[in-house]
DNA sequence: GTAGCGTAGTTGAGCGCTTGACTATTCCGC
DNA sequence: GCGGAATAGTCAAGCGCTCAACTACGCTAC
């Protein structure tokens, strides 16, 4: 199951220190669930937005961090910690938004080691029309098919695993 | 944040239709924490089991599911459907797990067209080595983290978007 | 039997990501 | 000030994934 070699199923009966704490069978089906679910959703609303606006979700991600900054510039490595990803990741991807025309690299005033990634208006633009097929996708494949307890429950487990994952 | 351009926050004014059904902040909230957490999860898990081990844990989940079959082996179709993976995607990835010596494909008898997936007991014994590591990973940043109320939410919600997700 | 279609699986080009090494600049202690 | 460590960002090689085209076999109808 996905986590399992040997044992399986049972109440969890206390292993040994040193013994690899298997799940059980409910804690196999909540990780199962949980694991399916998660890497389905995500690869259909990446595939959804690339094929309605030819960029993955990342990129989008970086277009949307630039855009909700008051100016719609923020430095590379602020940029990249907001977007979870690593400072190459972003650089390579700031370069292929670049050659988009959506990005711009513009050299940094207080500190000459720092660059700005700064969001063109035609950035602005894409994501203004992308933006909608995205919401679409993420209202028809995640909150149509939530009670409001249901999605109460959703941020109250992602908001406990930030806590440990990201404590920034 | 993420889904948004234009609006936010306000508690959904029921738009217009072919207006863009954008989400309000609680919305918005409860998706940034379950993109967010199910990102830096993902991740983490997949890094720990690479550097440990060696293998990406797309092809981990290709051993285990082959190692829970009577025989340890399935048919190439089957083996993809079982691990959300693309007919070419495991391919490739039975061609990577080949030259390791850890899986090997044989002629299916019933059918001509057909492939069978064998695990090798080199591929078992580098999945019982791999389990382990994996399993205390899931532990250690997910069950740790989580009451038994919401692991049981967490597989309610798993479960509930499957439905949508993957009808199977 | 053979034409046509559907299914099983593979392949190669192209892209995104990771890792690790690299340059350039700033910060800090003496 | 000056030398060394830390920080900002880039780059190249290698890997996994996707897409679309492709081969090979089976299935059905006539």
């Amino acid at each position: 199951m996905t986590t399992q070699v040997s044992p399986g199923a049972g109440p969890a009966p206390e292993p040994p220190v040193g013994e690899p704490r298997w799940l059980d069978a409910e804690e196999q089906r909540a990780w199962r669930a949980w694991l399916y679910s998660t890497q389905l959703l995500n690869d259909r609303l990446d595939r959804e937005l690339m094929r309605a606006t030819g960029i993955p979700h990342t990129y989008y991600e970086i277009l949307v961090q630039l855009s909700e900054t008051p100016d719609r510039q923020m430095r590379m490595s602020e940029l990249a910690d907001r977007c979870l990803s690593s400072r190459s990741r972003l650089s390579h991807a700031v370069s292929r938004l670049e050659e988009r025309g959506w990005v711009r690299r513009q050299e940094c005033a207080e500190d000459g080691r720092g660059l700005l990634a700064v969001l063109t208006d035609e950035g602005f633009a894409a994501l203004e029309a992308a933006a909608p097929i995205h919401v679409e996708g993420v209202r028809t494949h995640l909150f149509d098919q939530l009670t409001l307890e249901q999605v109460a429950a959703m941020r109250d487990l992602g908001e406990t695993l930030l806590r440990h994952l990201d404590p920034s």
